[in-house]
DNA sequence: GTCTGTGAATGGGTTCACAGCT
DNA sequence: AGCTGTGAACCCATTCACAGAC
């Protein structure tokens, strides 16, 4: 779309970086902000500051999908988006089912980052006999007994687990069962899967563990640095990197 | 603690490789489960397992905390316990404060997970007048007005952001002023930090994004393998390595 | 015999630096 | 002259495989 690019994607070989996919998003967020504004095209380093990566491997991920840029001017914003949507799977609509409405299970619901990208909230379902029928953000809550009829009758393909640890790996092995083979995890629990099922996690509680980590760390070389080394200093973009597992994250095929 | 090991760290050199600072946690977490039902002792395979990772994974990461096994037995489970505490900065006291309580604010207030591991909700901010004094989670939510006041009097190094996205930046400059140099951010913008402030991002339209991109693919290669090669294998543990930003979490001192 | 601890080998990802297109 | 695209170098992380401690 946009400026008609004659490219063909050359090396559409298999297999983008896994580190890569994962900043896809990232990306793609920040064209958006672009695209909203009406920017027509974007320089590498620009768009990098913008994403909060370096512009070398801004270049060199995009350099995974094709040669979508024009040497000398940059990148068409309103195509890198279509490509990097396309390349994601956001042009198709992904219905997405959130078990366990607690807080967090209603904050996911009402999340609007979800709508905005191709995810559709096709179901919340609950154990809790006393939610069903009330409606969360809109949507009415099911019970956990009609979990495999909703996945069935809306070909839902992706999962979120937002339950109590105890009950994650049971509901996980019936989203399975019934036909789920994407699962993210809210629940503080190890899931064991089959092959071909993805499986990725959010821990709140891991994320909170490594930034004190790292103040711990902050504190003792203060104290060793004699008194007030206050390292202090002018504001930057923030590089952190927490990539794959936190790291970069390796969603792989079971 | 336990049995008396006569072992001095030895090798307490600088820097554990960010990789496996953001796996402690999960052996933490595995290693506390084993504690509760009292198991005395571990192998690096048994533990392994249980954390979803492989055993020489596990072995290497040990090594860099210092040699707190035992060969042919394995490794005493309430020493290691508190060796990964210590080294995690879990001995001490971390207040927090949480500001923007939306329903992704409450759940983070009403998750346990938190409170068990040496993290104190100092307090609850909110922008919304309406909101102060009504208490979430049993503690009272206070107004933005009170941020510098409360950081100051509780000496609040970590600050959670679970606000709007319009809203963070001019949050996390506040909490930076005021002192804090740790931000686990939920909303779906780049920070920008000075040096020597930790940012560590969780962003839930970004998972979904990456999951969508392998169910796509799946879809694809599903379609190329005639009609239905449904590769659905045995339950088995399932890696799902998502490590450093989503890839390695490498939270950098900015 | 068992299981840890770790050098060596391998593999991915990031960064560098520049050739090549506009 | 400017900015992309990419080989090459580098660095970090994972995996292998075995020596060494129990």
């Amino acid at each position: 779309m946009a400026t008609g690019r004659t490219h063909r994607p050359a090396t559409r070989s298999r297999g983008i970086p896994e580190a890569t996919v994962a900043r896809l998003p990232l990306y793609l967020r920040a064209l958006t902000a672009l695209s909203e504004r009406s920017v027509p095209t974007v320089s590498s380093e620009e768009l990098a500051a913008a994403a909060g990566v370096n512009s070398a491997k801004l270049r060199k991920d995009f350099s995974y999908l094709g040669s979508y840029g024009t040497r000398g001017v940059g990148y068409d914003v309103e195509y890198l988006v279509y490509q990097i949507s396309r390349e994601l799977g956001l042009t198709q609509d992904w219905p997405v089912v959130i078990v366990g409405i607690g807080n967090l299970g209603a904050a996911l619901a009402n999340y609007g980052g979800f709508a905005s990208r191709g995810f559709r909230v096709a179901a919340l379902i609950d154990a809790d006999p006393a939610m069903a029928g009330r409606p969360v953000a809109g949507i009415p809550v099911q019970h956990t007994d009609e979990l495999e009829a909703i996945i069935r009758d809306n070909g839902v393909s992706i999962g979120v687990i937002a339950t109590p640890a105890g009950a994650a790996q049971q509901v996980c092995d019936r989203l399975v069962a019934a036909g789920v083979t994407s699962i993210l995890n809210f629940a503080p629990t190890v899931l064991s899967v089959p092959d071909g099922v993805d499986v990725r996690k959010v821990d709140l509680s891991i994320e909170l563990q490594i930034l004190a980590f790292h103040e711990q760390r902050k504190a003792g070389e203060e104290a060793a640095a004699g008194t007030a080394a206050v390292p202090a200093a002018t504001r930057e973009q923030s590089a952190t990197d927490q990539g794959p597992d936190g790291d970069v994250p390796a969603v792989m095929p079971a």
